[in-house]
DNA sequence: CCTTGATGTAATCATTGTTGTTACATTTAC
DNA sequence: GTAAATGTAACAACAATGATTACATCAAGG
């Protein structure tokens, strides 16, 4: 109930995983292994094959397969915000009505659903247009500045 | 995976019984019991008082026992911004960094936590701003204009 | 001082999401 | 064909949320 271990890391792997192969990339290779991006990620090369495949529907991400197989971007780096990814991989909002649906009767739980809904609209708003602040080029530089 | 029921609705609720109670005690009466704003909420008395208990430990809401017993909120309604509730009951952030640690060798694995956690930052902060920007005053007023 | 009605809180369970893992079919350059 | 990787299904481990039961505790009022 402290330390909060929960929260979502997709969001931070999606981005790590794309900024891996662009820099990768951007070093004269075609394509990296989901092998290669698990290493630097530091989990199951099947928990990057998942990711990168959502990413890939949204165009962020390509794959080839057979032999020489492996990930490349969809768009360059500078191309793709923090926006982009969220979208790819985090459908859902971040806070939800109730479970049940409160009693009706009562003007509270008539009325409480819309009046949280327009907050909660404005706050995804607030939190993709900060998302959108930031690319996949932003990143891989502070991360090449930091080394 | 698609109609994502998950996300947490413990600000919903929260916000839902302190306005219930707002409504209560501006209508003439001193304390609402757990078993009162849990039928307006439709869930088990014992989820609003472990809820309100958080509250409490904030100063938004306060409680009587013995006979009599019940709720009352701490200050009044447009005193208490959904950014109070909100720190009172989740203190966790929306997103998280790597579980494991990444690979401090690889260039990215090595910087990326930092990189992110300064977005993070930013939305986290983004995100307190617009729940700050709404009180309960406000959300009683939007319940009572939709009946 | 005892009854009563509510809080305070522990314990348990069901459900769900995330992550890690194994396994294996599929693909394609050589 | 062979090799090396993707594409996926299946399953286990773990944590958070929420619902529920149970019961000790408290305090006003008779």
């Amino acid at each position: 109930m402290e330390s909060d271990v929960s929260a979502n890391s997709r969001l931070t792997i999606a981005a790590h995983a794309l900024t891996w192969i662009g820099l990768y990339q951007r070093r004269g290779h075609e394509v990296a292994t989901s092998e290669q991006i698990a290493t630097s990620v530091n989990t199951n090369p099947v928990v990057i094959r998942r990711l990168l495949g959502e990413l890939r529907k949204a165009g962020l991400a390509d794959s080839r397969r057979g032999v020489g197989a492996g990930w490349m971007l969809g768009r360059d780096l500078a191309a793709i915000t923090l926006l982009d990814v969220y979208q790819a991989i985090e459908p859902g909002p971040v806070f939800a009505l109730h479970r049940a649906t409160p009693n009706p009767e009562c003007v509270v739980g008539h009325g409480i659903g819309p009046a949280m809904s327009a907050v909660y609209d404005d706050v995804e708003a607030a939190l993709r247009r900060e998302l959108a602040k930031t690319t996949l080029e932003d990143v891989l530089r502070d991360v090449l500045q930091a080394a």
